[in-house]
Parts: structure tokens; sequence; C-alpha cells
RNA sequence: UCCCUAGUAGCUCAGUUGGUUAGAGCGGCGGACUGUUAAUCCGUAGGUCGUAGGUUCAAGUCCUACCUGGGGAG
């Protein structure tokens, strides 16, 4: 996998890039939008290539491995070919969902057991066996299986939680070597750095993960809890020991601005279910704000939902999404996704531009300024 | 005309042998949501308990009359 770094920018440490994968390119800083069980929820592989114009979606192991489970997958001969979106692809580990999980979740040196969600049933994960399925689901970049810390957890158990996190990932990478990637296409293995608050153990977790050469680094165990501020200083104190020349993904976030700031501080690739579940539950966004559709107010806005959205769904109206919203139609969920992500796409991409042009701080102040409003 | 039955929040209904400031679901209004256990969750505003009397320390609850809806008899 290759990126090329192609624009930065004096004042900020934002850039922009090009990342090569088996399934074409992606330029950064890009937004990727989360399809927990193989779907972005509610919307179509074509409409998020051609309409919302993503470039690379997720899918998880956890979600995948309790169904439909690996052996379907392998048999329509990978995730790809089964959900039938042929873009690059990036599969979670389930940390986070070890970490969600909360009360029916045990951890062990060994890796973490867990009871399915759905049906109660018994399950370990293991840096080997999370590689494994990784494998089989056949995603473009494979996280590694972290432990995710509360954004309130004392020092003490960071600490051994990051250590934990370590040796997960030195395993990780063991199971990654030895083994090949499924369909004929070449698989990356992003370690996540942990370390919760604490810009020490930050750092140091940095510094560990960059002893395993890699693709691309991702920053986990923020936007958890912990406020902003707090996750801008890690994210801060861990970009400045990740290798410039490789993608930093900081995961899970997250709100627009949120995003337009880690840009600022060098991060390349987001996450975030934000648009399309703020989305489900009425909540839009938009250059000029931030709107709950479900507010009485639109309840007679005949306008069209975004003047100026580049999605096909934004020429329906403010009062007739508000409709759909609240009378549950389920029209109304995939039109406020559909508009929710293709805004975050164009966020990113006017970013890219914004770098390549050498205005981008001005323009994100700026930004950051609309996007807080709520109308 | 008589008998039975019901009338409690915008809607559908709970409400114990009479016993604190009468509740729920839905709907209304508002909020939350950050590597999805979420078409989810939280908050909040709405009631002279059909009307008028009576019994009682105390009535949504018991008694009487009337009004309205439903059913039955003639």
């Amino acid at each position: 996998m290759k990126f090329n770094l192609f624009a930065t920018e004096n004042g900020t440490k934002a850039r922009a890039g090009i990342l090569s994968t088996g399934h074409g390119q992606i330029e950064t800083p890009i937004f990727m939008p989360v399809g927990t069980a193989g779907s972005v929820k509610g919307i179509h592989a074509r409409d998020l290539k051609d309409d919302i114009q993503a470039q690379i979606i997720l899918g998880n192991t956890y979600h995948l491995y309790l169904r439909p489970g690996t052996a379907v997958i392998e048999a329509a001969g990978g995730l790809h070919k089964f959900n039938r979106w042929d873009g690059p692809i990036l599969t979670d580990s389930g940390g986070y969902q070890v970490f969600s999980l909360g009360d029916i979740r045990k951890l062990s040196e060994e890796g973490a057991r867990f009871q399915s969600h759905i049906d109660g049933s018994y399950h370990l994960f293991t840096p080997e066996n999370v590689i494994d399925i990784q494998r089989s689901i056949g995603a473009d970049i494979v996280m590694a299986f972290d432990e995710c810390t509360p954004g309130d957890a004392d020092f003490d158990y960071a600490k051994k939680s990051l250590e934990l996190t370590q040796r997960w990932l030195d395993r990780c990478f063991e199971q990654f070597e030895r083994t090949q990637p499924k369909y004929g296409y070449p698989q990356s293995l992003f370690p996540i750095v942990q370390g919760n608050t604490f810009p020490a153990l930050r750092k140091q977790a940095a510094i560990h993960v960059k002893t395993i050469e890699a693709d691309g680094y991702a920053i986990g165990g923020l936007s958890v809890g912990e406020p902003e501020k707090v996750m801008y200083e890690m994210t801060e104190v861990v970009n400045a020991e990740l290798p410039e020349n490789k993608p930093r993904y900081l995961m899970g976030v997250g709100t627009p601005v949120n995003i337009l700031e880690s840009i600022d501080r060098g991060v390349d690739m987001f996450d975030c279910v934000m648009p399309t579940r703020n989305g489900r539950n009425g909540m839009l966004f938009t250059a000029e704000g931030i709107m709950n559709i479900r507010n009485k107010k639109w309840e007679n806005d005949h306008s069209p939902i975004d003047e100026n959205g580049n999605s096909f769904v934004d020429f329906y109206s403010k009062a007739y999404l508000r409709h759909l919203i609240i009378s549950n139609e389920m029209l109304g969920a995939q039109i406020a996704s559909q508009h929710n992500l293709a805004f975050y796409l164009w966020l990113v991409k006017t970013a890219r531009q914004k770098i390549t042009e050498g205005n981008f701080k001005s323009w994100k102040n700026d930004m950051v300024q609309q996007l807080n409003t709520r109308l």
C-alpha cells in the first residue's frame, strides 16, 4: 500500500495525500462511512459511490463474525463481493465492541471472552483469531486488536491496558505475517495507539507502534467521554511521533468540527457513526450549521433540505423530511443519512482542496464558526 | 319509556376493601447520540376525574339526580 503526500501548508499540520489500495485510490484527508454489519445503514453501494462519493467504507469484525459468520463471507468471495461495494474497505477489529459491551466481556492476557449481544453465546477473541477473521472478511485495511479504555480511566489502569494492547499488537502482527490474503489483493494492518488521556503513555505508545513497519497508524481510545480539548492534545502528542509518510487514522471521530480540527493537527482518516446514527435520529449537518429536523419550526418550511447540498436527496423539502422522520418512515432515515454522509464527504473534499491551495487554516477557522451554529 | 353499561391527559386506557401532590402507553414539544448492542435513549408539558348535589375525618372510587355514548327490552 502506497501513500503519497502531495501537499502541506505552513502554519498547520494539515496535509493532503493519496493512499493506494487493491480496490483503488483514496484521497486524504478522508471520511469513511461506517458499515458495521457490512452495510452503511440505509444506503445503497451505488449511492455511496456516485452520490455521496465515498472512497472507502468500514465493516466490523465483531458484527460480521457473529452474523453472518466468516463461512458465509468466504463463500461469497469476501466482503466486497458480498455487499457489492467494490471500493476499499477497512474493518475494525472488534476492540471497540469489547469495550462497549461492558459487563458481558472479560479480558485476559489471552484475549477477550465475551457474550454475543445477539444470542448470549460465549466467544473468545484473541489477537490471532481476530486477524484470521479479518483475512476471511478481506478488508483492504485491517485493524489490530486493542483494548479501548473509557475516557475517565486512571493512570494505572490506562498503563496496564496499554501494555496489554502493545503485547496484543505484537501478536497481531506475527499472525498477520504468518498468514496470507485470501482473495488475491493485498491487505494492510494498522496498529492502534492507546494511552488514554495521558501524554506520557500516548507518546510511549506512538513510539511502540513505530517498531512495526505498517502502512498506516491509528489513534484509538479517543472521543470516549474525555473533553474535546484533551482529545486534540492527545492527537498532537501522538502525531508528533508518528511517521510523516504514513497515513494517520483517528478512530471514531467525530463531529464536523472535530474532523477539521484534527485535520489541522495532521490526521488523514476518520470514521464515525454520527452522520448516519444522528441522521436517523433527525439531526442534519450542513455548512450553515446543525439542524434538528424534528423541530416544529420546520413544519411548514418547504425549501430544500440544503440549498448548497450536493446529494440528490437535498432537493426534498425540510417539511417533507420532518414529516418522514416524525412518522418513522424509513425513507426519512435514508434521506437524512445520505444527506449527512454527502456533507461529510464534501467537508473533507473541500479540506483537501484548501490544503492544496494553501488556505486551509483560514477556511477552517471560518467553517468552525458556522458549523457550531444551531439552525 | 324502562333496564344494563361506560364517561379519568390530545388519543387508548390503568387506578386495590374509599387513604399523600391521579398514572401508563401513544401523540405533542425539546434534548442526547463520536472505531453502531441504537429506525435508539432521555427529559418535559397537558387532567375543575361528564355535570350538580350528598355521605364521610377523607370521594376518581360510595349514594341520588341529570347529561352524553354504547347495548338490550318494549
